[in-house]
RNA sequence: GGCGCGGUAGCUCAAUUGGUUAGAGCCCCGGACUGUCGAUCCGGAGGUUGCGGGUUCGAGUCCCGUCCGCGUCGCCA
């Protein structure tokens, strides 16, 4: 070792003992005749003294000219600071290393930016030079963090007899879900690998397989547009159980995060987390994902609406849409009327034509610019039941069941943070639960799977499954933390007929199906026993648990918006030959 | 693809209604200084205002296009 202890480790006890320490100029104050550095690593900040009467004026001087960020080697002896020039802030505060000199190990070039200088640089900035970034205290903590995080995690799968399995990243491509990432293959022309959205189909084989306990910390690739919290690579900690129930998933992932909670938070979680299903969820939050950490819940006063002379209630209730509503303890003095404008435009972002408010006055009563299209009892009946008391902002949406939702949602979640409603350290952790088995697609009118097309329907829908699919509900099982999807998963079908009905209803045919999964269901006709599993979101976890709303801070080298690396330049042009190799020729050329 | 915000010195930001030579702090360079810890003091260097076009006597500022970054909707089984 180039050293004998770390930038965080010297104490009192250290005095007089010779030490080297390595790392990185952090600062440097020079007073001519001594010279002050501080020195960092990974461990912490120590300063090093260059000064006599160790040290000769020339080994000061050159001392005064190390540049920032240059890594240097000391050896010295470990001193006491000067009486009262202790330093409180740092750990190694009440000690410094005298030298005699120092050696510069690899001279630093002058940075664009210095890690723990007071203004965080621009992002773009940052990812250019994420090397100096990651030297920076915030991201240090946060990537390890993600190591303990996934640590955590790997001991309690471990704990609990699972087997890790690596599953391939050159697989087949499948036209369910999200845009694959392609690998052209240069030995098949003409035909391509996809890089997995999840090992989801190799899972279920490995069940077949008889491993009945499988984990994995995956990587996974989806193309698609990115958010705060979604990158195209991102790692899921991915498992399946053979012979289990929804509730043995549910159970086993309590415990995972009672017990992250407690080692990385100090956090004691109540077990069971609670449950609610999707559509308690829709009707009370608004999202399949809510944020517990605050009330607010969505009350809809559609009857209500139906009585009142106010044209755009009562018309939206008696086209058999849904007047909805949030009441904002306390919020009227917060919320001037051009701030009710703003948050009115906000709304419409989300297909909602206004926003209906009535503020609660001193003695009781409903202020609103619509208020004179409500008769009194109707106004009272309206506050009742929104409880509203003095003080309170009730806002109301009229308008389809859909928007009402994603509008209310949209609008509570930023109340929600406008208000302060919840703290930075709170954390609610809860299942969604009974997903519908199908949505309607858009563009075709077909029935789409949720979630995939193996999710098992609840036993109590079977029945449902042929007439009414859009009343059969999933065995599928969403975790959320602080309203953001931390994992999801479902049980698996494993009865032929059912998963031939399945299909049939999304309109796959036996050819179809057979082409797209036909390696699965091969499988399962080989004795596949009853399976479920999870995956979660190994990111947002880490996210979550250290309190960020980027998932960007959680990940070494993470893309931008537009899915590049601002560092490697990737994606970045190939030389032709590499094309023709792999039987490529390219239609567009950037400009 | 849509909507919104942003891009001025190496970095973080300022620049009145469109008006003199585009400023400040930090960084950098040179000098002074033995107890600092955001060291201090003196001096200096540093600009294609993202890029292209337009309007104007005059554009960092207004208009059009474009690139990049961020947020968001669509999208994400």
């Amino acid at each position: 070792m180039l050293r004998t202890h770390t930038c965080g480790q010297l104490r009192k006890e250290h005095v007089g003992t010779e030490v080297t320490l390595c790392g990185w100029v952090e600062n440097k104050r020079d007073h001519g005749g001594a010279v002050f550095i501080d020195l960092r690593d990974r461990y912490g900040l120590t300063q090093v003294v260059i000064g006599p009467p160790e040290a000769e004026q020339a080994s000061i001087d050159a001392a005064g000219h190390v540049s920032a960020e240059s890594v240097i080697k000391v050896v010295g002896v470990v001193a006491n600071r000067l009486e009262g020039k202790t330093n409180d802030k740092l750990a190694t505060g009440e000690i410094e290393v005298r030298c005699p000199k120092l050696e510069i190990l690899n001279a630093c070039q002058t940075p664009p930016f210095t890690p723990n200088q007071p203004d965080l640089p621009g992002e773009d900035l940052r990812l250019k030079y994420r090397f100096l970034d990651l030297r920076r205290q915030e991201m240090q903590r946060a990537m390890v963090l993600r190591s303990q995080v996934i640590k955590i995690m790997r001991d309690y799968f471990a704990e609990h007899d699972f087997i890790d399995v690596e599953t391939p990243i050159l697989g087949r491509s499948t036209p369910e879900g999200a845009r694959d990432y392609l690998v052209p293959s240069r030995v098949h022309p003409g035909d391509f690998y996809a890089l997995p959205q999840s090992p989801q189909l190799y899972k279920q084989i490995l069940m077949v397989a008889g491993f009945d306990r499988y984990v994995q910390v995956a990587k996974c690739f989806r193309d698609e547009d990115l958010r705060a919290d979604r990158q195209p690579e991102f790692t899921q900690l991915d498992l399946e159980m053979s012979f289990v129930d929804a509730d043995d998933i549910m159970g086993l992932i309590d415990g995972l995060v009672a017990k992250t909670a407690q080692q990385v938070l100090g956090k004691e979680v109540t077990l069971p987390l609670p449950r609610m299903t999707y559509e308690e969820a829709m009707r009370r939050f608004g999202h399949d994902a809510p944020d517990l950490r605050f009330d607010m819940e969505i009350v809809d006063i559609t009857e209500v609406a139906k009585k009142t002379e106010f044209r755009v209630f009562r018309g939206t209730a008696d086209a058999g849409n849904f007047v909805r509503g949030l009441r904002a303890v306390g919020a009227a003095e917060k919320y001037s009327r051009r701030q009710i404008d703003e948050l009115t435009e906000f709304v419409k972002e989300f297909g909602a034509k206004g926003l209906a408010w009535f503020r609660v006055e001193e003695n009781g009563t409903l202020w609103s610019p619509v208020a004179k299209n409500f008769d009194e009892e109707h106004l009272a009946e309206i506050k009742s039941l929104m409880g509203g008391e003095p003080g309170d902002l009730l806002m109301f949406l009229a308008d389809t069941w859909d928007v009402t939702c994603k509008g209310l949602y949209a609008l509570r979640k930023r109340l929600g943070k406008e208000l302060e409603l919840y703290g930075d350290d709170d954390l609610h952790c809860s299942w969604v639960t009974e997903f519908p088995m199908f949505e309607r697609d858009e563009e075709s009118g077909r029935w789409v799977a949720m979630h995939h097309p193996f999710t098992a329907p609840l036993e109590s829908d079977l029945e449902k499954l042929q007439a009414e699919p859009e009343n059969c509900h999933a065995q599928a099982y969403d975790l959320v933390i602080n309203g953001s999807e931390a994992g999801g998963g479902t049980i698996r079908i494993h009865d032929q007929e059912i998963q031939s009905q399945v299909f049939d209803l999304m309109g796959i045919d036996e050819a179809t199906a057979e082409d797209r999964f036909g390696f699965l269901l091969n499988a399962l006709r080989y004795g596949a026993p009853p399976h479920g599993g999870i995956a979660l979101g190994v990111d947002r976890w880490v996210m979550l648990f250290a309190g960020l709303e980027n998932i960007r801070e959680v990940i070494a080298f993470p893309k931008t918006q537009k899915a590049s690396d601002m560092m490697t330049q990737a994606p970045g042009e190939v030389d032709t030959d590499q094309l023709t190799e792999l039987h490529l020729r390219t239609l567009a050329k950037k400009q």
